[in-house]
DNA sequence: TTGTACGCGTTATCAT
DNA sequence: ATGATAACGCGTACAA
């Protein structure tokens, strides 16, 4: 515990009488095996160092390694739970790498990214995480001139490195499901357009109904924030048309749970009226008092992986597009078969 | 857009002719009025930066200037919405304020709150936001000796400066609502025993019953994690009380959800057999097929204010107490009077 | 208006 | 095993 004036190495060298290179190598553990500092005088510097409570100064050690091990990541909100779990993945595994992380968030706003990501160069981030990428890849495409490297987390974009749910696999395996239980007229909320996750959920779901000769009116695909309020929104639609489609498929947890609302508000029972199924599986899909149905999507690894990706990219190793398996988790918003019109 | 190696303001001041002095001037702005650079030269420095893609190093800035423009936050965990949305408001305000953000998850665990906070300390943060705050404020006196300035939301400790949602009362807000819906068996889930938030609301809500003749008996305050398995486990020991208590009040609604679902699998039914009242009035509580009853707590708000008040000390304006006040939003989950034992 | 010189805290390299 | 020196990129007092 030290008061007041930061203490630095030149500190201590004035108070030990040695010399600020010397204080250095020890603090550093620097020169290996048999060139150590004497055991006398590497004693003396540590005692000393946590007298005056010395703290090293990263940023200037920065400076002269030309190195912050610093990662920048960007999301898109970290109120959306899926994201902040994501990100814990990327911190606790940037951590174990030895770098710090600096998150921002971007509201999905191309203006609000770019202020965010030139803040986080000034910063010196040795790499970057995103988490916010447009499939349409413009933004991605200039900052990649930076020659600053990268991965994409959560929503793939073009052939860019990434770690991604199996977004096609888990869109699917909710096509299969709903389809096995008889249904047949069946809507989706599908998520943010420019976002790959959506996008790829949507796809594979539609396809695999369009492919047994139930195709997936366009009206009866609908495009909506990830949160509850979107779903919500979307729903109202959904359920607009006569007849009502008699299965939902929410591409994220909180949209279906949107959707479960304007279920209930217009008297229809979810899992006998209307069949629902989200995506992600946060951990309230199995505690809501109708248990939701949900994909689940190893969010956590996501991020985790993430990281292990850049950092095997940062050691000079081949970028890779990595996609993590989704699993299907049946309950009551879906158990029970289709029963007629 | 630039590419490979970063430009600096040596590699303009070799492209320009100038001296490095004079690019520095032109581009921070500095000089006032009469004494700016000539508006040809400044042109020409603007049009080179731009060239090369330079991307001023803040990080050499701060150790020159011994200000880094960051301010550190720890919060518990950015999975929990309450503390996501705080920071939210944290990041939008210290960015107003021209600081960038570093938030880190302390887990509520003391080692990795202390491992991340010297970490920030390394990065040489100007001020510090902790959302993570335990009640016996042991951290913080540690902390305090460093000299960092520091608020706290969302949780108070001792005489510390701080930003809270006024949970004192909150508490009481649903204690009335309750109570004059005819409740007098009621119990808690008082979320984890360290947080003030919790203990708050806690000791409002008990206070109120017990003024009025109708104490809560040790065994119906079960302290639990702010989440959703939290609530779950808390609801399971307060429902094994016969007669179980014919209202709960939880102190987070991510709790409630949980409690929420433990109600449906005994088969008792919110709102009409049991009734429930949440905290914070997170967006999804009026979204869930039983909509929940809450106390809004402004949570934004929160973390935008401890940034300005932090902002005012470090001007060395005196530290301030602030409580935000909260609103009763009643819902379906406790909208019926109680009809009776 | 522009140039010179130095220091911020650290690390790498060379000399002793 | 330790000391001396330079350099990282930037900002600022002072001189021209």
């Amino acid at each position: 515990m030290a008061s007041g004036g930061r203490a630095t190495l030149k500190t201590i060298a004035e108070l030990t009488g040695l010399h600020v290179s010397t204080v250095s190598r020890v603090l550093n553990g620097t020169t290996s095996g048999a060139r150590a500092a004497s055991a006398a005088t590497a004693e003396r510097v540590r005692q000393v160092a946590l007298e005056v409570g010395y703290v090293p100064d990263i940023q200037a050690a920065g400076l002269r390694r030309q190195s912050s091990r610093l990662l920048g990541v960007m999301m898109a909100r970290l109120t959306d739970q899926v994201l902040a779990s994501i990100y814990e993945g990327v911190e606790r595994t940037a951590t174990q790498h030895g770098f710090h992380t600096m998150v921002s968030n971007s509201w999905d706003d191309p203006a609000t990214r770019q202020a965010h990501v030139s803040m986080l160069l000034s910063r010196r981030v040795d790499a970057m995480i995103f988490g916010d990428a447009h499939v349409d890849g413009a933004f991605l495409a200039g900052f990649a001139a930076h020659g600053v490297p990268f991965v994409l987390v959560n929503r793939r974009a073009g052939d860019h490195p990434s770690v991604t749910c199996d977004d096609l696999a888990g869109g699917q395996l909710a096509a299969e499901h709903l389809y096995a239980l008889g249904h047949r007229r069946v809507g989706v909320v599908a998520g943010l357009p420019y976002a790959a996750n959506g996008i790829d959920r949507t796809a594979a779901f539609t396809r695999y109904f369009a492919e047994r000769g139930h195709p997936v009116p366009g009206d009866q695909v609908v495009h909506a924030s990830f949160d509850a309020a979107g779903g919500a929104l979307a729903a109202e639609k959904l359920l607009d048309r006569a007849p009502h489609p008699s299965a939902i498929f929410a591409v994220s947890d909180f949209a279906a749970i949107g959707v479960l609302g304007v279920l209930r508000e217009r008297g229809l029972r979810a899992g006998r009226d209307v069949a629902v199924v989200g995506f992600n599986d946060v951990p309230i899909a199995a505690q809501l008092t109708i248990p939701l149905s949900s994909v689940r999507n190893p969010m956590y690894e996501v991020g985790a992986r993430g990281v292990d990706l850049l950092v095997r990219m940062m050691r000079g190793e081949p970028p890779e597009r990595i996609t993590l398996a989704p699993e299907l988790r049946i309950r009551e918003s879906s158990a029970s078969p289709y029963t007629g019109a």
